[in-house]
DNA sequence: CTGAGTCTGTGAGCGCGGTCACATTCTGGA
DNA sequence: TCCAGAATGTGACCGCGCTCACAGACTCAG
């Protein structure tokens, strides 16, 4: 139950902090690896812990009562998670899961909180974050809207990706279709397809692990509709 | 640009304030009336002030790339919004439309961000806020998984409900049937045709601006995919 | 290298829900 | 009170995307 204080030190949420509390926040802390697919919190749990990401992707998924699984955001490394329980002590009520081999720093329940509720500099990252995470939830729900997978298809595309030039952006690394397919709400197949013709139209291009949208503004056009998809 | 300060004190966030802080704020808020369907907040606006909803209902609304509207939550007497705009300095996207007659005070943008940074329990509360949020954004997404309308339906409705008695609950006060379409993302005439099944099958009833939910477990099976919908 | 397991690609069929086009009922403001 | 506009109810049509059932292409641990 503790760990090399330094490891804090790569989170911009603790930039700040005097060394003495990052020691203390260290003996209050464990670091733990996991592989692809592990689940790391499983919804509903009694304990609430800070999570930090020093290492890897994660995915918040959650199930219907039905029993499917929808995939509604990704952690990416530096960044922190679980917030939202340690904030108000309800459960978390999605599962976090690694998307690729990961490691993460768990800080403790209680002191997590303390620390949120002692640092106004702390509060308002906290908050930030939690605003961030409203915006891209409410971002995500107007993608579900959008009348045709193709739209909806390039629109994720469009939230996933970093821009890289002038008319060109990458995304890095590709969700599998079968995650994308459960972040639009439709199904594993029609996301091949979709995928299909635009590769097809040259819109985009695969470079190993990375997918490039060659056509930024074509991209864009579907996505709002104005441009038909290229058919078969 | 000065209210009776006396207004400020129905609000559970601003309970423990000294009475001098909250003579303090009430020099920077203004009153406003909106009648139903006024905007109150469109989105993209450059100033960002928190509001209290001091009378009536307001609905969080997006619009797609395409045009269409999206329903994404209700704020309700009581409630504080826009605070996410005020916490980060972005502006909110969504717009927000009176859903009936209302009555709201804006607290200046500057003063509600200071008011928010300086307090650390109101900053609490904020937080809390805020992960509500993300949680039933999260809730409302799981929603939009389920296979056919009337599972979504009858989940919406589950979500809007509040326990009346055993195996019933009430929705008050009723969304339109256009609306309930914008928010589970069906068309109007599918929500009106799940209606009537569902009132045939004496599972809802209503009335005047109540909807009961009169058999409750039956609901929430259907909403689980337990049971086939009552079919014509 | 080799196989197990995961991803991707593709066809066929069909049922659900969107769309359009109305009629009817409700509601609230002058 | 009455009327305009909103909200609800209902039928017919048809095309899109889900489902099922495979085949082929990766990829990675042993």
């Amino acid at each position: 139950m503790t760990i090399a204080f330094q490891n804090l030190l790569k989170f911009q949420l603790l930039r700040d902090m005097p060394q003495a509390e990052l020691l203390r926040l260290s003996t209050h802390a464990e670091l733990v690896q996991v592989s692809k697919r592990e689940v790391l919190f499983a919804g509903k749990e009694r304990s609430f812990p800070l999570g930090f990401l020093l290492e890897g992707r994660l995915q918040g998924v959650d199930f219907t009562v039905d029993g499917r699984g929808v995939g509604l955001y990704y952690v990416e490394r530096g960044d922190f998670f679980g917030e939202q329980a340690v904030v108000d002590g309800e459960p978390l009520n999605e599962h976090v899961v690694a998307a690729s081999k990961s490691t993460v720093i768990w800080l403790e329940s209680t002191v997590a909180r303390e620390l949120i509720q002692n640092n106004p500099l702390i509060s308002l990252s906290v908050m930030k974050r939690l605003s961030q995470r409203v915006r891209s939830a409410h971002a995500q729900r107007t993608l579900l809207a959008l009348p045709n997978p193709f739209q909806k298809l390039c629109a994720q595309i469009l939230l996933l990706s970093t821009p890289a030039s002038i008319n060109a952006a990458v995304v890095s690394p590709v969700p599998t279709h079968q995650e994308l397919a459960l972040m639009i709400n439709v199904s594993r197949e029609t996301v091949t397809r979709a995928f299909q013709q635009l590769l097809l139209a040259k819109a985009l291009g695969r470079e190993g692990s990375e997918l490039r949208l060659l056509r930024l503004d074509y991209i864009q056009a579907i996505a709002r509709g104005a441009e038909t998809p290229p058919k078969g």
